[in-house]
DNA sequence: TTTATATATAAGAATATTCTAATATGTTAT
DNA sequence: ATAACATATTAGAATATTCTTATATATAAA
């Protein structure tokens, strides 16, 4: 049963970076490919193809090959849920703080 | 707006480590001590210190001392319901593989 | 005020994560 | 076949996390 934790946390472990986060909150509604990623992120080729591969192996994302390009999705839209909640609670924070998401 | 990210990737650090998750779980109805988490856990209680430590410092727990005994309980529900959520897509995969959450 | 019980903090070794730079592989067009 | 474009992999320095050991602090009981 603490097998259950450890798989848990390893899941959890690929939300424990903004870059990753970043990449999800793109693919939430549609499939993106690497060279999309980079337009919207301004982030390197490199980083966004180490991200993805760590986001695969961990089967948060799935990839498909088109031609010269690879696009990426959501394996469930659970994933999204469970963003969206820890949202909530931040931006219920920075509203108690008198600020908002829009401002940051 | 990137800012954001950072915000979000450090509350999921939290949960990226199973030691934590468990102290979570068992936080997710009552109020605790650390003493009867020791007893739940069979862990040491500078490691549960510890942890509780840094939830803590990331709002994620507070504490409320009564007598000898520091209590702990959760800041919001909606910490457990991304944590069920996250518990769902396991179980699913597990469902998949043929395997069942309480075999492990 | 000393003792026992409960909890917290500090220091440091072992381990894991992240980014950058260099390079490799896969696909299409010429 | 080779050039051009798209993506993936490797290696390693910098940084962060985790656990253990030792010790400190806070409260209650004797």
């Amino acid at each position: 049963m603490r097998e259950l934790y450890k798989i848990h946390a390893e899941m959890c472990k690929v939300f424990s970076n903004s870059t990753r986060l970043e990449i999800l909150n793109l693919l939430r509604n549609k499939e993106l490919s690497v060279t999309e990623l980079i337009g919207k992120t301004k982030l390197s080729q490199v980083n966004i193809s180490q991200h993805l591969s760590i986001m695969k192996s961990k089967n948060i994302v799935t990839s498909d090959r088109k031609g010269k390009n690879v696009y990426y999705k959501l394996t469930t839209p659970k994933i999204i849920k469970a963003f969206d909640i820890i949202r909530e609670v931040l931006a219920e924070r920075l509203r108690n703080n008198g600020k908002t998401i829009e401002e940051l």
